[in-house]
DNA sequence: TAGTTGTGTATAAAGTGTATATTGTATATA
DNA sequence: TATATACAATATACACTTTATACACAACTA
């Protein structure tokens, strides 16, 4: 279980954490019942607050990914294979997005884009 | 970090902290990564209001000098152009192929993916 | 069973940058 | 001179991130 965050990274630590732990429930890295590292720990780990752990934690159970239990810890929870269809499909269009911005900034047109995704996808 | 304004001056207040923070980094005293005296601290202990230090910060911040971050404070930016550009299609390039990972798990052939970025790209 | 340690939780506060509407002050122009 | 225009600087209020400290529950251990 291994996270890290970035101090120049423009996202939020909170944020950060959240992605973190998104990534590796969509990527079957993390399954139903896994437990997390405890607010506390992870706090001392990135020196940070717990409060910012907590605050990560707390969204990402709001949002259904995980639960917490007084005294016990954070674990994963159930995960309804649809939903995280849907969610893999939204990190994929998270992704163009970025790549779309990025480009722009370099002046990347999307021809330029296109033939440099085709590139990479007949590598792999 | 120590920037100094005079009211005598026929400068701006913003342009005189503009150019001392430049000065500074062209001259190595301010190096990647330093943190710059928060917008709100600077203006205290300038007396002047915190929209000019904002002015100042925000123009250096186009201009590529410095970042800014919600929360945690503004901070000098790498220098080097070429590294800078490097590093953005490195990027751009790990989330294309986390696009084309995602996507081939989920299914989708090269076509969808060209077609989502072709009306990704055009809505922004 | 009492104590200790490891969990998560709650409240309040301090520190960031940001946005909008306004005032003052030159400078140009009719 | 009078009016318009542009620009510097401001006050005030907002939104967001991160923190310190203290509390409450669960599990372990002697």
């Amino acid at each position: 279980m291994q996270i890290l965050i970035s101090n120049s990274s423009k996202e939020p630590i909170y944020q950060q954490i959240k992605h973190q732990v998104k990534e590796k429930i969509l990527s079957s890295e993390l399954r139903e019942g896994d437990a997390l590292p405890s607010m506390r720990q992870l706090a001392k780990d990135l020196h940070i607050s717990v409060i910012t752990t907590k605050r990560a934690y707390e969204e990402l159970e709001k949002e259904g990914f995980i639960y917490s239990i007084t005294g016990k810890g954070s674990f994963i929870a159930e995960q309804n294979p649809d939903i995280i269809k849907e969610k893999k499909l939204a990190t994929i269009e998270d992704k163009l997005v970025e790549v779309i911005a990025n480009s722009k900034e370099l002046g990347l047109s999307l021809q330029d884009i296109k033939e440099w995704l085709t590139i990479l996808y007949e590598e792999r």
